[in-house]
DNA sequence: CTGTTTATCGTCAGGCAGACGACTAAGATC
DNA sequence: GATCTTAGTCGTCTGCCTGACGATAAACAG
């Protein structure tokens, strides 16, 4: 390997953060760390970290992943590139590019904590955007670094991309009800739908779900047929995300 | 400024490289160059190039897309980021993280050749994409490195996105026709559409087309009104991409 | 047994898209 | 100048999909 002439290109380093999200409770929750040192220490951040050497973009994404959740992506969880950041500003150390990750996960056990973070946490998007500003003694509350940018590019492709893909579904466990998947939609798209429409649509659209001939009541009421994901990516006609 | 620990990370370059769409000759093409050096010297790649210490990633998009075309991004071009690519075996000398950048733009003069590009030109994406594979010699003929994934990439995000956006404007001159506007449809998808259902869709979709009063018949035939991109970023409901 | 909850099936009207007919207005050709 | 060719523009009709409901079914709680 003949290197660059080493003073033809400024040294980056090169991380990925991760957007996890997740419905829990009827609301789009986020995975947020605590940072454990400067520059932010004590405040909430986007899990992530340095890629290493030897690792593609997407490995390095998997591996943070499951440093930080014990998350698998072959286990139902979808990963997918997100955009990536790369302000001079951006971390007052030195020039760091970061390749964000979004990751749509099924409601999970409690987060463990990992690497450098004291601690993790979900919480409502809602409530981590809402925090970008500043506090009663004027000190900025929101996440560290861009990341509250990060979380809501994140949060506006998953509203996005459950619209005309069969992404919800990653939100589900592998077999779950019509009506529990209306609920992932309703959670991130932050509307009410119509429950009689809704599973016309989704039982309509050829290869979207696939039934396991199964029946459950543990939403409670009518004993409600269970699904598991079918083939299908593409939702064609795509679901119709109401007005404002 | 406190730096991270040089050992704690790896160096890596960061680079941008350009996937330059416009519609010429009822076919859509890309802008490629002619590599000058190794590795791939003599084969085809994307434009691009390292980004410097001071810029942000967008700033170094636009500033290559301004070597490399004389195009500026405030006139009628659009551009935006397409997606990273970090493969580590992606570039033979060193760890090199590329981020792809999409820039839609009209038909443009001839474009010029610039850094250490022996030349330049236009090719339909049908015949880059085409050529990944092996000459009678045995030798790959497609574009270098991974440029031809990352064609690939952004080819399919126009595709799909003037689908759903106004974007397709962004090919046309200041003022257009709707015939010529329709042309841009047909080529970007490689289809046929229906003059009639497409000039009925795209006049009645508020926001996309404001006319400005004039007409014109450079195209030929009966004269046709000329409109003005409207400021509608979305298409709501989006133009549909018939079936294949 | 009655009320509550959730699931599922039907019905109806409005909107939009595909298919296609009809007409208009310019330049080209004979 | 009559006719042809090339686009552009306006209408019509039909089928499909969606939103807004009503109605029924099947569990559980009191």
């Amino acid at each position: 390997m003949s290197p660059y002439d080493p003073s033809a290109f400024p040294p980056f380093a090169v991380t990925v953060d991760l957007v996890v999200l997740t419905v829990r409770h009827h609301a789009l929750c986020a995975l947020s760390v605590r940072r454990g040192e400067p520059p932010f220490q004590g405040r909430w951040a986007l899990p992530g970290g340095f890629v290493r050497d030897d690792e593609d973009l997407s490995q390095a994404a998997a591996r943070e992943l499951a440093e930080e959740t014990g998350l698998r992506a072959q286990n139902g969880a979808h990963l997918e590139q997100l955009a990536t950041y790369g302000d001079p500003q951006r971390d007052p150390r030195m020039r760091v590019v970061s390749v964000a990750h979004l990751v749509l996960a099924p409601d999970l056990p409690a987060p463990r904590a990992g690497g450098d973070a004291r601690s993790a946490r979900w919480a409502p998007v809602g409530t981590l955007l809402a925090e970008n500003g500043q506090d009663h003694a004027g000190d900025a509350t929101g996440l560290a670094f861009d990341h509250g940018r990060i979380l809501a590019d994140g949060v506006e492709r998953a509203r996005s991309k459950i619209e005309y893909s069969s992404l919800a579904t990653a939100f589900c466990p592998p077999e779950f009800t019509v009506g529990e998947l209306r609920r992932v939609y309703e959670a991130v798209w932050g509307v009410a739908l119509d429950p009689r429409n809704f599973h016309r649509k989704v039982t309509g659209t050829v290869g979207f779900l696939v039934p396991t001939g199964g029946t459950t009541t543990r939403q409670g009421g009518r004993p409600a047929q269970l699904f598991r994901a079918g083939g299908a990516a593409l939702l064609n006609p795509p679901m119709l995300r109401p007005e404002v």
